[in-house]
DNA sequence: CCTACCGATCGGTAGG
DNA sequence: CCTACCGATCGGTAGG
């Protein structure tokens, strides 16, 4: 029934993880967490030597995960919109697989907007001008709008997906009621829109990658 | 010098949602507020008899603020794009013109889905339906594509505002140097982007309004 | 991983 | 709007 000793660091990381995207870093205590996981305070501080350590412990998964996934996305080799539709795909699927994922970055943007800074710039800089350097290439072949910004496209694109699966819950209250599941009509909408806001024609003329 | 005893109830709600919105609620003691404001935190608490009920004058004026905006933006008699361009300019000048309001929004969803449930359906449905008829109309002129989903969409559009705005600064710090303010750069395309997943064809089709 | 304990701060009250 | 004070909880440590 217990899970054994050997892991109960690993289940400090998951209860924190939950806590704080639920209810925040300063909403949670120390307390909380160890009643979660079962154990004593000072045997949760024994694993993470503060608080704080906690807090950069459970943000570091999130954002190792994410360091794993954009390799993949950028392997896909097919090219205009199928491209575009596989890698909105893949950021859409890594955050609804753990929307607390979406709520921790939004959190520590609102909380620690300088710190987040500079771990934006080291996780999302490297391959944000691989994108933009191929969003300029269909500006070029008249497949993508050529008004468009493509570093603020992108940046738009991005923060509309982590925002909308973070507060999903109550901002599709508003949507009518429907069979299919709100967040997936959401997510389909923001979809369709990053589609049409990107080409300029959406036929399937893919002719390059 | 000193502000007179008149209005020290008003600079308590407004030390309060400079730093709700920078802090959060739990981030922030009564005391840091008192001290803002320079009183004793007993003073504070004979003006809002609880920290909970000072947390909801905050959000309550908020949210009147936006209940003023709403008949105004939907007074303009433009027709079409231009009343889609007034209509999302003036919701971006509302959470531009004092961006706590959005990081308030922002974290009152992440905290407290289930309230902003009610206050959203309470402080947008009404209107929202007036708008998705208005787009239900484009689509069967033609003027909107009519492959989108206009409650969906509508909710994107806004989500998106309110997201950029809240954590405009750490997420434009990913944008190239320019001479443009980066908020200014990144609302543009949020704009471009509105208009080219809403419209069908962009010329001047003014035919209804 | 535990018991026992620390000073500091929390939201809030009594009483004027 | 103040002084004085409340019990509860905070993150963290000593020591085993």
């Amino acid at each position: 029934m217990d899970p054994g000793p050997r892991d109960v660091k690993e289940s400090v990381l998951t209860e924190a993880t939950r806590l704080f995207a639920a209810q925040g870093f300063e909403g949670t205590s120390v307390q909380a967490i160890a009643d979660a996981v079962g154990i004593r305070k000072p045997s949760l501080l024994y694993h993470y030597p503060s608080k704080d350590a906690l807090r950069r412990a459970v943000l570091d998964e999130v954002l190792s995960h994410w360091k794993d996934l954009v390799p993949r996305v950028l392997a896909e080799s097919s090219s205009g919109i199928r491209r575009f539709e596989a890698a909105l795909k893949a950021v859409v699927d890594f955050f609804s697989a753990d929307p607390d994922r979406a709520r921790l970055v939004m959190r520590e943007l609102l909380d620690r907007p300088e710190e987040m800074e500079g771990l934006l710039r080291e996780h999302l800089h490297p391959w944000m001008n691989l994108v933009t350097d191929y969003i300029r290439l269909g500006q070029q072949t008249g497949q993508v709008h050529a008004d468009l910004d493509p570093e603020a496209w992108l940046v738009q694109l991005v923060t509309a997906v982590v925002a909308t699966v973070a507060v999903g819950q109550p901002i599709t209250a508003l949507l009518p009621p429907s069979t299919q599941p709100p967040l997936d009509r959401q997510v389909r909408e923001l979809v369709r829109v990053g589609r049409t806001s990107l080409f300029s024609r959406t036929g399937p003329g893919a002719s390059h990658g």
